[in-house]
DNA sequence: GCCCTGACCGCCA
DNA sequence: ATGGCGGCCAGGG
């Protein structure tokens, strides 16, 4: 098990990777591979700036797999304390919808970080893309 | 195994 | 700007 995923609060743990017996195995387990790349990267973003999922995606190894760095983000253990509010969708567009509580959340926070934010996007000077395609 | 649903993306009408 | 579509590919029913 590597240092990240041991680092996920028991509660978590129980929900992600419940005791496996007989062979299924959790979410986490199985595709932590996959997975630990991408929240890597997601520490990388620097405060103050932001990134894309498909950008986070080429820097972990993963071209073209940007839905798996969603997917990523979303069973991400809590304790990992991901600068998740840092990964936004194309063309700097927050990817939650208008209004929800995930979106007011992510705004808040970038602006927190002194990031601009207009029209539920961030300006693309903002945007560590982490070199162009 | 099949089908639907995604914290997605680029292209094209 | 906006909406549809195919491509992507995990989960979950």
């Amino acid at each position: 098990m590597s240092p990240l995923i041991r680092r996920a609060r028991p509660s978590a743990r129980s929900l992600l990777a419940p005791p496996m017996r007989g062979g299924s195995r959790s979410v986490i387990d199985r595709s932590a591979a996959a997975l630990e790349p991408i929240w890597n990267v997601v520490c990388a973003i620097p405060r103050g700036s932001a990134s894309t999922y498909g950008a986070v995606a080429r820097a972990a190894g993963l071209p073209g797999r940007a839905r798996l760095v969603g997917f990523a983000l979303r069973v991400a253990p809590a304790e990992l304390n991901l600068p998740w509010h840092r990964v936004v969708a194309a063309q700097g567009r927050i990817a939650f919808p208008r209004g929800s509580q995930h979106f007011r959340e992510q705004v808040r926070r970038l602006r927190a970080e002194g990031v601009r934010v207009e029209k539920g996007r961030v300006a693309a000077a903002a945007l560590e893309l982490f070199g162009p395609p």
